[in-house]
DNA sequence: CAAGATTGAACCATCAATCTTT
DNA sequence: AAAGATTGATGGTTCAATCTTG
């Protein structure tokens, strides 16, 4: 077990790096999800659900696919479809092939909602994201968050790849 | 006001470095939240509170000065202290100057439990994020990261700036 | 009245337990 | 028993209202 003594610690850019990091993801979360509540009346989640039922061929989806995608736990997202269909967003369907399953699909109202908020939120990330990198810069990002993803896909925390 | 034709979409890379940071940053967030609290008891949100602390000349803060620094509203600020203190992990101090105003203290409790998890999470931070990373990339997400802070700062969203 | 901070209600996320179908 | 999904309880986050002191 690590104590504090044979710890390596981070070098000083990497520090820096770490730090900036933590903010920019928190704050630029905390924008975004204000603009879209704001001026759509959506959360940030609600938005992600809506984008992977409208990204999909027949506009809805198996729940537990739906969780895959979005990385949620099953509950989370069963909490969360609940919410929505409350609210006229979306609408559960029943599987035919396994009685088990269900489908989720966007209502006409879930449709509206998200292409009314489409394009602001879309000003938002242009303005607050790219606005100040250059295509160089874009492509290392690109390069770095694609290998930090690998690493976090395993689905096992504990072990030393 | 923006229309569905009148918006100008992402390109293909922005999209592609987009969608990777919304995936990645989701899940680092989730698996650094996870080993510290299998590890320590701690969420994410009392590390940043024990950091800002510890951090601190006399390991301790006026309230609003750490809502500032951690950039949460009072009103979150306030509950999470209130949890924390209940936990043992913070005290509560008057302020002499200004009545008003309150200290927020680290305990004996607190400063062990950082001191317990932060190697721990210090090594994950690496495995995860800095391991595959080269130094030149880590240089670029540096820039990076600031140019979008400072996007970030100005605290009024609406106005193209 | 404004500043520093806390409180209560409503909403969201997580965990374990549950229910149904395979 | 395992898979697909929902539910209930508990703790976390936000918003508006409140309280106290400057």
């Amino acid at each position: 077990m690590a104590t504090m003594n044979d710890v390596r610690w981070l070098d000083e850019s990497q520090q820096r790096v770490w730090r900036a990091y933590v903010v920019m993801q928190g704050r630029l979360n905390a924008r975004l999800g204000q603009q879209l509540q704001n001026d759509s009346e959506l959360s940030l989640s609600d938005f992600g659900v809506l984008v992977q039922l409208t990204d999909s061929p027949d506009a809805r989806v198996r729940v537990l696919e739906l969780a895959r995608s979005l990385q949620w736990e099953k509950s989370r997202l069963s909490h969360h479809l609940g919410r929505m269909q409350k609210r006229g967003l979306v609408r559960r369907e029943e599987c035919p092939s396994d009685a088990r399953g269900a489908f989720v699909a966007i209502t006409d109202e879930g449709r509206r909602a998200i292409e009314q908020a489409a394009p602001q939120h879309v000003e938002t990330v242009r303005r607050l994201f790219f606005a100040d990198l250059t295509d160089a810069e874009v492509a290392t990002l690109g390069a770095a968050f694609t290998k930090i993803l690998a690493r976090l896909d395993p689905a096992d925390p504990p072990p030393t790849p």
